[in-house]
DNA sequence: ATGGTGTACTATGTATGATAGTACACCATT
DNA sequence: AATGGTGTACTATCATACATAGTACACCAT
């Protein structure tokens, strides 16, 4: 069994949401700093997935050093997980502006968006 | 002149960034309800895209609810612009959660993430 | 030596985006 | 009635990204 989960959509591509699932369980705690991460071929079997479209998620998540090469061994989970924050804070300030354009739109009050945050915040302790 | 400005950037659809723009523009009200949208045809030639990608935007604009059709005479920004709250909400949905997961993983407090949120909030008013 | 691991590479098929070009219905304007 | 601008629709082509298939190799625990 994989220690996380993923729900596919269609009209995403599908490494994108194995590697957003998989930052999750990390974020959840579901997979804490030390444990093992399932390797590519067990990724390629389980999600029944292409094993490069697997190797793509263990890239990025090794780029982004969520996760650790042990050669012989396998992948586990990087013990300090701090990522680039200048060249991550530039993406995550766009997908900021969007969502404050979206909830606009939609007429929510920033009081409501904020409550939304914390919802979401909190279901990710 | 067009009433929007958009700053391209590679790696993602220009249909798309073009939307966000014109969607930017209306909901900080250099937009007004009732102000005349740019045709198809303006639309490409001032932004030097193709006729097709700006009949995209302006289609997407139109299911959206943001611009109305005004036959013979162009498009104008609609005067109730209350989109489908329900299906709408579902994508701002997995905004949110992207949002904080990603927030999370740059070890962004829930504080420092609402204060980025009300700095974009006044931004656009 | 064996087997599992990560990594790398080529190749093919599919889906999406972007472009080019054309055509037509609509209506304000003249 | 004629003109011109508007939105809309359609086919076709090209480029890119995504997904898949298959193979190969270096590494190291066992």
């Amino acid at each position: 069994m994989l220690p996380f989960k993923v729900q596919f959509t269609q009209g995403r591509p599908v490494y994108e949401q194995v590697l957003f699932a998989a930052k999750k369980a990390i974020v959840r705690g579901q997979l804490k700093p030390g444990d093992a991460f399932p390797s590519v071929r067990m990724l390629s079997q389980e999600l029944r997935i292409n094993p490069n479209t697997a190797q793509k998620v263990s890239a990025r998540l090794r780029e982004e050093g969520l996760i650790e090469v042990k050669p012989g061994r396998g992948s586990v989970v990087t013990e300090n997980a701090r990522a680039l924050k200048s060249r991550k804070n530039e993406l995550l300030e766009q997908e900021l502006e969007r969502l404050v354009v979206e909830a606009k739109q939609l007429k929510l009050s920033e009081q409501e968006l904020h409550d939304a945050i914390r919802c979401h915040w909190e279901n990710l302790s």
